[in-house]
Order: structure tokens, then C-alpha cells, then sequence
RNA sequence: GGCGAGAUAGCUCAGUUGGCUAGAGCAUACGGUUCAUACCCGUAGUGUCGAGGGUUCGAAUCCCCCUCUCGCUACCA
């Protein structure tokens, strides 16, 4: 039997993940099912991520150990999984034993091999960011990520040499055309990274404590990526000093890694190189799957409108979150959810068109046979030229989804199977059973009519089962049978003669209206948020205190002359308009007593252009005039900045003229 | 600024290497039906296929140019 590895990104365990994560695993899930059902000897492994500083601080603050927070949230993550009736047969924790010492001896692996260097840093690090930057990566002096400080953090670090195997990657990427998908994102690597000349990578830290030590120089931890990189391997049994298991030597390389689109990078580069540098085979194909935003605003939690899979699970039922989350993504664009779009979806495809049509059949079945299924007689003609086209599309369906399936367009085999059943919902106006219920000369044929029905839908919902597990048990087991393997799926007939059906026919799916749904989901709102709200208030005077004071890193001291060097004036913001082919800037015209300076800011964010104008501000006066995105700056406005990097402009306290001098 | 993707029905999108009157789903309207969860089936649509130009017997499809959107990346005094 042909074996299966595929893979879902390991989440990290800062906190509970919310609907647009879980889609991720409920994908995969619908992927090693359906290759399972294929007949492939599928091995499926998710996860955690569950080390670094973030972690550790959070601990701090819960006042818990590290250990502690992530079992934690690990176990909330693996419920949700189990929740969501996820088929993993691995869930790994990076805090597993077996994975730590891998790790281990990875690095030093690596290192005795001359891949892995001991350098130092000159001062490149951003805290909030957790990230170190080489001088070519720095914006200015400035995280690259986030546009703030960097310290000059003197610590030693270890670098993985990744300019060493990039011709190879290249070569790779250009010879495995499916290696990355969707296509698109192949460029993004190649162009911005790739060709441009790959930077070493840091793959340890001084900084914290709560990661996997390097075994021979204590004082460092394994930074994340190459931890959690490894998962994929360590997960089935490799040993990096050779004898890893048979499991190890079946399943890798993998078949598939199933990531957000966020994190390709480093499933397409960093990780090939890592495994080249093991001697180790590349994963067959990454797909970077889009994302599920939700419509109505960005999901945040400060705004208490995030949608977690739990809420829609109480809401719709686990089968109907499954559909709308596989249905709505599309292949290479986000997908967006909104309440009202899980309500319209689940009401016109579960409710109408599977729901119905199996209560239907059902019904019939018990109003004229007392539930029997005999198979009644053999049509001829017409008659049987229509059961003849229902049973075509019935027995192509199986096709038709195998194909979509291999291209990993789930929702277009969803969509296959649905043509499915609304073929059936045709097949019975075409042969409308309650006209033949009337005729005593027609029993027979609506006994077949009805039988045809029966087994189309099971052979449907065998169809359906790698995506909709519960539902598809459910109508087999309202039909009072079991699903069928796949290669059954090419024949009819088989569903057992003379059969009886469930007397009580049980909703699948429960039409549901879009006001009450919204109402509560409203009022479920509401209620986080107050409680949301009553949680800050207590942390509110701690917060102001500690978590609100920002430090930076001091500057060296400098003389009065240094001081007087700079010249600050207050300017009055008269014209202000955004630059264009600029996201960031905002053009002012300042004037400062009776002249004018045009003034370029990276403050869009932050201030609309009507805003400005009017304003009276801190500017830098004598600084070199400089062209920026092809805008000439004479001059700075100066703004305070926070943690976050929000900014403000600083502003006279009392009203004073354009031009006064601020000394 | 660099690289890339895209602009098709009210909405979400399909449209292989250029080929017959441009499609699907949802929503809408009308008709049919009553077994069923006010459900199902059918019919109808409207589209300057983003603007303009070109190649061709023929262009949504190929080329040029423009406008806009998005992604990655860089800049952001």
C-alpha cells in the first residue's frame, strides 16, 4: 500500500487559535481522509509550537511556568482538533521528549559539520519582534518588520550558513514545478529572497530561557525555526545520528505540508536547506493555503468579535463548520466569514439540497412501502433511460472529485459531490413518485424509483464522508446500512434489497434564520466584551504603571554644543496629502514663521491628511533635505512612539505661533 | 520603487494550447410541483469579458499602452 505523509503547520501556543487557524487542520483532515478512503496508508501529524519568549513571558504574567501555560493551551488546541473531528494520528508537542533530543542532536549535527557557526551580534535585535537583523536587513537603523529600535543587543549567536545550499534550492525549485504552491508564490521566493542572495540565519538565543538548550554550550537555546521545522521529522522517528525508525524510513520524505500562506518562506526555503544540510530528501509539495478573514472588520480580540470554531460548533453543528470552512476557501484567494455567509451556506447546500432530499426519500419510502426497499422491477424505455442518466452521473462523481481532489481544490470536489445529490433532487420531479403512489400499476416502478434513490445517496454520502464524517454515518445509518469503500462507488445496485429505512427520519441539518442567528451571535458578543472589560479594569492601574512604560535603549551622552546643533521650531500644518505610490507617508506643508517647508512623514497610519492641517507641531528645522518615494523632505516632525509603535505628534501644551522657537 | 497576480452577470467566481449564439453557483423574477426542512425542478435574464490600440479569417484568451485592486519586497528623516 502506497503511504501518505501529510502535514499541517504546528501552532504556536500563545493563546487559543481562532476560526481562520482551525481551517488549516480541518483542510488536512479532509485531505488524509480522503486519500485514507483512496486506499493509501495515510499518516497525518498537527501539532504545537510551544517555545520562545512570547511563551515565556506570558507564563510570567499568568504566573505559571512555561510548561505549565503550554499544556495549557496545547490541550485547548488538541480539543479543538478532537472537536472538529480532526483524524490525526500524531499530535506532536515540541515539548515532547523524544523531539527536544532530536533537536539536539540536529544542531550539533550541524554544527560539527561547519553548517552551523558561532558569530556574535553587534546590536540588531527587536524585542517586541523577537528578531534579529543583519545590517543589509535594517530599514534605517530599524526593524525591518516593525519599524522600531533595534538594541544593540551584544549577544553571541549561532547562524546556519543558508548562502551554502541556495544554487541547490534554486536548481530544486526550478526542476519540482509542483514543489510550491500555488504557483504564484513560487516567484515571491525566487525574486525576494533566492536570487537577491539568502542572509545567514540565527538559530539561537542568549535572550531566554524557554526553548531547547544547545547541549554543548548551555547558555543558548534553539531558536524557533529550526525547533519547529523539525517537528516534521522528529514527529515520525528520525535520528539524526542514523538509526531512525522503520516508521521514519517509510513515511519521509513528506507528501504534503499544509501551511498558511504566511509562513511559506520557511516551509520553502529555510527547510529544504535544513533537510539538504541533513542529507535528507525534500518534502514532495508545500501548499500555502489562504486564509479565512472574516468580513465584517479584522478579527481582533480587543474588539470581542472573534470567531472561534468552538462558538460556530454550538452554533451549526461540527459537519456544518467543516463544509463552510472547505466550500468558501478558495484555491489561491483569502475567503471571508461572516454569520450571514455560514447561514446562506448552510441552508441552501445542507439544508435544501442534502438535508431535504435524504428526508424526502425517506419519507416516501415510509408512506408507501412502510420503509422497504424491495428494488422493484427493471425499467425499459424512457424509464429507463432516466435511471440510466441518474446512475451515470452517480457512478462519475467518484472521478470527478479524485481529479479535483489531486489538484487540492477541495471545495471544487465538494461542489462535484453536491451535482451529486442535486441530480437526485431532479431525478424525482423526473420521476414523480407521488403520481406513480396513485397508480397500483405502478408500484413496482416506484419501488425502483425510491430503491435508485437510496442507493445514490449512499454512494453520495460515502463520497462525502472524508468531509462531512458525521453526516455521512448519519444518512447511511438512516438508511439502515454503511457506507461504501470507494472502489465500490463506480457500481449501483448495491444497496441491500428488501431493507427497511428509519421510521423517524432525523434532521440532518436544521434550516436556521439569519436575524436569530445574528441576534445571538450579538448578544454572545456583547457579553465578552463586558467581561473582556471587567478583566481590564482590574489590570487597568498595573497596566498604566508597568506594561504601558516603554524603555528604550540609551543613547550615549552627548554635549550642549551637540544639543544646539538641532533646531526645533513650531510649525503649523497648512496643506497635507498623502504621497502617492506610498502607503506609509503623508506630504505636510509646514509653515514656520514666514517660511514654508515641505515636511514627509511616515504617519499615515496614524493621521488622516484633513487631520493634520491645522495642527501645530514639533519640527526638526535644520535637518539636510532628502528625497523621499521621489518627495523632497525638508525637515521632521516629531512624533512619541509606544511599544506598539503607534505615534503621536508632540504638540505646544499652550497655543504658540508658527515659527516659536522650542529650546 | 522592484517582482508577481488580477479586473468577466447584482454577488462569488470558471473559462484548457485564440474558434461556433461567453458559462456555474448564490441572490432576483416568473412558471411547474407537493413526497419533503416554505422544499425541489424548470425558465428567464441583463454582461461594450477594466479603458484604448494592435496582430488575426476570428481575441475574454496573444502583443502594446493606460487605469485600478491585491500579494510579496524595499523605502517610510
Amino acid at each position: 500500500m502506497e503511504k501518505y505523509y501529510i502535514t499541517t503547520a504546528i501552532a504556536y501556543t500563545s493563546g487559543k487559535p481562532h476560526i481562520g487557524n482551525n481551517y488549516e487542520v480541518v483542510l488536512a483532515d479532509s485531505i488524509a481522509r480522503f486519500k485514507r478512503a483512496q486506499g493509501y496508508d495515510v499518516f497525518f501529524q498537527t501539532g504545537t509550537d510551544e517555545h520562545g519568549q512570547k511563551i515565556e513571558l506570558k507564563a510570567q504574567e499568568a504566573g505559571i511556568t512555561p510548561k505549565e501555560f503550554v499544556d495549557n493551551v496545547a490541550g485547548t488546541i488538541q480539543g479543538l482538533c478532537d472537536m472538529l473531528h480532526v483524524s490525526y494520528d500524531k499530535f506532536i508537542r515540541t515539548t515532547d521528549t523524544p523531539h527536544e533530543k532530536q533537536v539536539q542532536k540536529i544542531f550539533k549535527k550541524l554544527y560539527e559539520q561547519g553548517d552551523i557557526y558561532k558569530g556574535a551580534y553587534e546590536g540588531l535585535y527587536c524585542t517586541p519582534c523577537e528578531s534579529f537583523w543583519t545590517e543589509s536587513q535594517l530599514v534605517d537603523g530599524k526593524c525591518p518588520d516593525c519599524g522600531r529600535e533595534v538594541k544593540p543587543a551584544k549577544e553571541e549567536a549561532y547562524f546556519f550558513k543558508m548562502s551554502k545550499y541556495a544554487d541547490r534550492l534554486i536548481e530544486h525549485i526550478n526542476t519540482h514545478p509542483e514543489f510550491i504552491q500555488p504557483v504564484s508564490r513560487k516567484n515571491e521566493m525566487m525574486n525576494n529572497f533566492l536570487l537577491p542572495g539568502l542572509q545567514d540565519l540565527c538559530v539561537s538565543r542568549t535572550s531566554f530561557k524557554w526553548g531547547i538548550p544547545v547541549d554543548f554550550d548551555e547558555k543558548h537555546v534553539v531558536y524557533v525555526w529550526l525547533d519547529a521545522l523539525s517537528n516534521y521529522i522528529t514527529g515520525v522517528g528520525y535520528d539524526a545520528d542514523g538509526s531512525s525508525t522503520e516508521q521514519y524510513k517509510k513515511l519521509w520524505p513528506a507528501d504534503l505540508h499544509l501551511i498558511g500562506k504566511d509562513i511559506i518562506r520557511f516551509h520553502t526555503i529555510y527547510w529544504p536547506i535544513f533537510l539538504m544540510a541533513l542529507g535528507e530528501p525534500l518534502p514532495k509539495q508545500i501548499f500555502g493555503h489562504p486564509w479565512l478573514l472574516q468580513g465584517d472588520g479584522k478579527m481582533s480580540k480587543s474588539k470581542g468579535n472573534v470567531i472561534y470554531a468552538d462558538d460556530l460548533v454550538d452554533f451549526f453543528g461540527v459537519d456544518a463548520v467543516r463544509y463552510f470552512v472547505l466550500h468558501e476557501m478558495p484555491f489561491e484567494n483569502d475567503g471571508v466569514i461572516t454569520w450571514e455567509l455560514m447561514v446562506e451556506r448552510l441552508n441552501s447546500d445542507l439544508a435544501n439540497t442534502l438535508g431535504n432530499l435524504v428526508n424526502r426519500t425517506i419519507s416516501m419510502t415510509n408512506q408507501y412501502f412502510g420503509g422497504v426497499l424491495s428494488g422493484g422491477s427493471s425499467a425499459a424505455g424512457e424509464e429507463a433511460a432516466l435511471d440510466d442518466d441518474l446512475k451515470a452521473v452517480v457512478t462519475g462523481t467518484l472521478a470527478k472529485t479524485s481529479a479535483k481532489m489531486e489538484e487540492l481544490r477541495v471545495a471544487d470536489a465538494l461542489t462535484e459531490i453536491f451535482a451529486l445529490f442535486k441530480r437526485c433532487n431532479k431525478y424525482i420531479d423526473e420521476t414523480e413518485p407521488w403520481k406513480l403512489a396513485k397508480d397500483e400499476t405502478k408500484k413496482e416502478r416506484l419501488a425502483a424509483v425510491l430503491y435508485h434513490l437510496a442507493d445514490s445517496i449512499i454512494t453520495g454520502a460515502s463520497l462525502l464522508a472524508p468531509f462531512l464524517p458525521e453526516t455521512a454515518e448519519k444518512i447511511a445509518r438512516q438508511f439502515n446500512t454503511t457506507l461504501r469503500s470507494f472502489d465500490e462507488l463506480t457500481l449501483t445496485g448495491l444497496y441491500p434489497k428488501g431493507n427497511t429505512v428509519t421510521k423517524e427520519p432525523e434532521i440532518l441539518f436544521a434550516r436556521q434564520d439569519i436575524k436569530k442567528v445574528k441576534e445571538k451571535a450579538d448578544a454572545m458578543y456583547a457579553e465578552r466584551r463586558a467581561t473582556e472589560e471587567a478583566a481590564h479594569a482590574g489590570d487597568a492601574a498595573q497596566a498604566a504603571g508597568a506594561e504601558n512604560a516603554v524603555d528604550i535603549e540609551a543613547k550615549a551622552e552627548i554635549t550642549y554644543d551637540d544639543f544646539a546643533k538641532l533646531q526645533f521650531q513650531v510649525g503649523e500644518i497648512i496643506a497635507c496629502e498623502a504621497v502617492p505610490k506610498s502607503k506609509k507617508l503623508l506630504c505636510s506643508q509646514v509653515k514656520i514663521g514666514s517660511q514654508v517647508k515641505q515636511i514627509v512623514s511616515g504617519i499615515k497610519a496614524y493621521y488622516t491628511p484633513e487631520e493634520m492641517v491645522g495642527k501645530k507641531v514639533m519640527v526638526l528645522v535644520n535637518l539636510k533635505p532628502a528625497k523621499l518615494a521621489g518627495v523632497v523632505s525638508e525637515g521632521m516632525l516629531l512624533c512619541a512612539e509606544d511599544a506598539e509603535g503607534n505615534l503621536a505628534l508632540m504638540t505646544p501644551e499652550k497655543d504658540m505661533p508658527a515659527g516659536a522657537e522650542i529650546c
